[in-house]
DNA sequence: CCTGAAAATCGTGAGAT
DNA sequence: ATCTCACGATTTTCAGG
């Protein structure tokens, strides 16, 4: 695979971070490169997965899907096939933005995006009370979102 | 404001949240409209802040960053300065993705990217042990991210 | 508000250093 | 590895329906 970065990967990872619409000619002004420098270094961050993806963000409100909740859910067995089970119904639901399986007093926890509590209603029906294998969940309404990201720390 | 997004505008923001790199003649072709009526429909999605941001999304093990930490914070008090200073706190924090102030058994939900356990432990030092208002804090080291985005559900 | 074409900008490869 | 330059593609603007 690719080795480490130099820093010139890194300030632009810095940058596309924040904005990747900049032009290959401002982020070469910014990082004192050629804009085919540039160019040949992007295209290899995107080749090697370090740039894993480009995006826009979407405010969610603005498509009516106000509410953030939280989810905590444990599960009531660890076995390998019923997990993936359990997993592949989470990230398969739309309205599931992150999935993260973790250590501790619960198993996973979920960031979802919906237009009102009804809609909540209905997918823990789909989710979590559907066949077996969940023994609980426990449901945070987020009253604000303060920040919300995927903007990784990079250090020059 | 802005009005009612049309089925264009949405069908625009799905591909957009898919992959905004997506040519503008290619979009056009997908939901069958010129590529200077795309151009200024995603224009005016951005100026309306519909579209709030376009990012490149980076891996965070390929930069240091393989753990993901999630913590909940209980505060001592939710006097509104106290909560706007731990805010700013949290907020402030590069290692911090995610900021949510939710109702239930805590008051906020972190989510944290850190290179090592050392480090977070360094941060938890900085953001909850420093001088008050915050009761305790309680963290859950992620095995897995099954799925990570900040796409939102878009009907048609 | 749309289309279509013209104008400006940008991304991308070739060749040289 | 890099830069410069030139070409092709894309974005953007503008006239007209």
């Amino acid at each position: 695979m690719s080795h480490s970065l130099d820093p010139y990967d890194r300030k632009l990872l810095m940058l596309l971070q924040e904005n990747n619409r900049t032009s290959q000619r401002d982020l070469a002004d910014a990082v004192n490169l050629s804009p085919s420098a540039v160019n040949r270094r992007i295209a290899a961050l995107e080749a090697s997965g370090v740039i894993c993806g480009n995006v826009s963000v979407v405010d969610p409100a603005a498509v009516g899907r106000p509410i953030t909740v939280i989810v905590e859910v444990q599960l009531a067995d660890e076995r390998l096939d019923l997990l993936e089970e359990v997993t592949q119904r989470f990230v398969n639901c739309p309205q599931v933005q992150q999935v993260y399986y973790v250590t501790g007093d619960f198993d996973f926890l979920l960031v979802m995006s919906v237009s009102e509590m009804t809609e909540y209603e209905r997918l823990t029906r789909e989710l979590f009370f559907m066949p077996g294998n969940i023994r609980t969940f426990k449901t945070y309404v987020t009253m604000r979102r303060f920040k919300q990201g995927l903007k990784v720390p990079i250090d020059v």
